[in-house]
RNA sequence: GUCCCCAUCGUCUAGCCUGGCCUAGGACGCCGGCCUUUCAAGCCGGCAACACGGGUUCAAAUCCCGUUGGGGACGCCA
C-alpha cells in the first residue's frame, strides 16, 4: 500500500446523488490507482439534519455502484470532544476568539450589506474585544490571516489565488458547543493522514480557509483536488428539476451500475477516444491530467446508451438474475410458473441487444414466462383481422404435428402456408407475432415460438383465433 | 454586489501545457441509406464547433490581454 489516502466525506442529509457517487468515484479510482485507501467518513456535525437512514442510503447507494471502502464509516459526531478541544487549543493560543453577535445581528447586517452592494463579510466587531468568559451565547471564531494572499495549487484547476482581505474570521464552534465544517474538516483531514482532499468544485472556496487552519493547527497540508459540477440540460446546476439525481432512482429504472459508473467517470475525464471502461481500465488509466476543469452537462441519452452496450454484454444467466426484482414488479413469482425452455436464461439473449433499460427488458420478457398474455388492442384490431384467420387456424394445426419443435423444423411449415396463400412474410408473421406477444415487435418469429414452446404457441394462436371477429 | 473558476459540434470530449502534422478527430443524439418477418441491434454515409476582439509570431484552437457568456462561493449548512 502507497501512502495515498483519500476520504468521501457526505453530509448525511438525504439520498446519495450523482454528483456525489462521480465525487466518489475519482477518489476511489484515485486511491486504487496508487494502491492507496480510500475511506469513508460521515459530515454529521449538523444534527438536526442528519439521519441514519440517509447513511444508509449513501451506503447501500456506494455498494452497488461497485465502490468499496477500506477504512470507516467514521462519524464526526463520535469526534466532538476532539474538535472543541482543538478549538479550545486554537482559542488559548490567540488564534481564534468569542464572538457574541447573535444570528438575527449578522443577518441583518447581511441583508444591509447586500442591499448597499458590499461584500458579505463579517465586519470583526467582537475581533478586537478579547472576551474570555462570555456569559451569554458566545460562537468561536477562527482569526483569519488579513493580509497577504493564501495560494491553493489544485490538481485540476491549477494554481489558485485568493487575496486574505476577502475572507473572513468563519465560526469554528457554534454557540452550542457543536463544531462547524470547516473546523472538523480540518482536524479530520489532517489526524486521518488524508494525502489529497478530492472534491466537489462548490467547496474552492473553503480552501482558502481551511488552508490557514491547517497552518493555525499546525498540520501537513494535504494535495487538492476539485472536480467540476454536473449541470443539467439547461446549464444550471443538477437538481431535481433536471429529472432523477439519486443514485437509487437509476437503480430503479433499471440502469446497470456499471453503465452508470462508465458515464460518470466519462463526464469531465477522458482517455483518447475510448468510450467502454470496465472498472480495471479505470483504475488503470485514471489521472487528474485527464479531468476536465468545466463543469459538463448531465445527458440521459448517452447514459442510456452505454447502458445498453452493457445489457448486450452481460452474460444471460446473471442478466436472467438482475431481471427478478423488475420481472416480480410485474407479478411475476420467481418460485412459480413453468419456464419456457431453458427458463428465463433462454430468453435473455433475445432480448438484451433491444432493451435500453432492466425496466424495458422485463416488460418485453413476459410474454414469455407468463400467461394469459396482455393484448395490446390496438395491434390486435389491426392485425388480427378475419382475412388472416384461416391461414394462422392452418398454421395452428399444422403445428400441432410439429416433432421436434424448433426453429428448423417451424420453418417449412411457415413456408409452405405462404406459397399456398399466397402471402408475404411480412403479412403473415405480424399478425402471428401479436397472436403469440400481444404486441407489433419481438425477437425473430421462430425464436418466439422457440421460446412460447409447443403448447403455448398453439393456445395462443387459437385464444387469437377466438377474438378474430365473424371467425 | 464581491471573490473564485471555466469557455472546441446540441451534449460528452481529443487536440492546448511542449504553437505548424487541425481544410479540428471520436462518442451520444439527430438525419439518410443498407440489412430485414416486426422492433431493435449492426453496417455505411451526412449535418454540426475552436465565444468575440485585440496582441505575440513566418505560423495560434493552442501563448498573452480584454470583452462577453456560463458555473461556483459568499450560513452559528456541509
Amino acid at each position: 500500500m502507497s501512502d495515498v489516502r483519500v476520504r468521501f466525506a457526505p453530509s448525511p442529509t438525504g439520498y446519495l446523488h450523482i454528483g456525489g457517487l462521480r465525487t466518489a468515484l475519482f477518489n476511489w479510482l484515485f486511491a486504487r490507482r496508487h494502491g492507496g485507501t480510500f475511506l469513508l467518513r460521515i459530515e454529521d456535525t449538523d444534527r438536526d439534519r442528519s439521519t441514519d437512514a440517509a447513511i444508509d442510503a449513501i451506503l447501500n447507494g456506494l455498494r452497488w455502484a461497485g465502490l468499496d471502502w477500506d477504512e470507516g464509516p467514521h462519524r464526526q459526531s463520535d469526534r466532538l470532544d476532539l474538535y472543541r478541544q482543538k478549538a479550545m487549543e486554537l482559542l488559548e493560543r490567540g488564534k481564534a476568539y468569542w464572538c457574541v453577535c447573535t444570528p438575527e445581528a449578522l443577518e441583518a447586517r447581511r441583508k444591509e450589506a447586500q442591499a448597499k452592494g458590499e461584500p458579505l463579510k463579517y465586519n470583526g466587531r467582537c475581533r478586537e474585544r478579547g472576551l474570555t468568559n462570555p456569559t451569554e451565547p458566545a460562537a468561536l471564531r477562527f482569526r483569519s490571516p488579513e493580509e497577504g494572499q493564501t495560494v491553493v495549487e489544485d490538481l485540476i484547476k491549477g494554481t489558485i489565488v485568493f487575496d486574505n482581505a476577502v475572507l473572513d474570521d468563519l465560526i469554528i464552534l457554534r454557540s452550542n458547543r457543536y463544531p462547524t465544517y470547516n473546523l472538523s474538516v480540518v482536524i479530520d483531514d489532517a489526524l486521518m493522514g488524508i494525502t489529497h482532499v478530492i472534491r466537489g468544485d462548490d467547496h474552492v472556496n473553503n480552501t482558502p480557509r481551511q488552508v490557514p487552519l491547517f497552518e493555525a493547527l499546525e498540520y501537513p497540508m494535504p494535495k487538492f483536488a476539485h472536480v467540476p459540477m454536473i449541470l443539467g440540460a439547461d446549464k444550471a446546476r443538477l437538481s431535481k428539476r433536471h429529472g432523477a439525481t439519486s443514485v437509487l432512482a437509476y437503480q430503479e429504472m433499471g440502469y446497470l451500475p456499471e453503465a452508470l459508473v462508465n458515464y460518470l467517470v466519462r463526464l469531465g475525464w477522458s482517455h483518447g477516444d475510448q468510450e467502454i471502461f470496465s472498472m480495471q481500465d479505470m483504475i488503470e488509466k485514471f489521472s487528474f491530467d485527464h479531468v476536465q476543469a468545466s463543469p459538463a452537462v448531465f445527458n440521459p441519452e448517452k447514459l442510456q446508451w452505454l447502458n445498453a452496450e452493457y445489457l448486450k454484454r452481460e452474460e444471460p444467466r446473471h442478466l436472467a438474475e438482475l431481471l427478478l426484482p423488475f420481472l416480480e414488479k410485474h407479478g411475476y413469482d420467481r418460485a412459480g410458473r413453468v419456464q419456457p425452455q431453458g427458463g428465463l436464461e433462454a430468453v435473455v439473449p433475445h432480448l438484451c441487444e433491444r432493451a435500453k433499460t432492466l425496466v424495458e427488458m422485463a416488460d418485453w420478457t413476459l410474454p414469455y414466462i407468463t400467461e394469459p398474455v396482455a393484448m395490446d388492442e390496438a395491434a390486435a384490431e389491426k392485425f388480427l383481422i378475419p382475412a388472416i384467420a384461416p391461414s394462422l387456424n392452418k398454421f395452428a394445426q399444422r403445428v400441432k404435428m410439429v416433432e421436434p419443435f424448433s426453429k428448423e423444423t417451424l420453418e417449412p411449415v411457415v413456408q409452405l402456408i405462404l406459397e399456398e396463400d399466397h402471402l408475404k412474410m411480412g403479412k403473415f408473421a405480424q399478425p402471428l407475432r401479436v397472436a403469440l406477444t400481444g404486441r407489433t415487435f419481438s425477437p425473430g418469429i421462430y425464436e418466439v415460438m422457440a421460446l412460447l414452446g409447443k403448447e403455448w404457441t398453439v393456445q395462443r394462436i387459437e385464444q387469437a383465433l377466438h377474438r378474430i371477429p365473424s371467425s
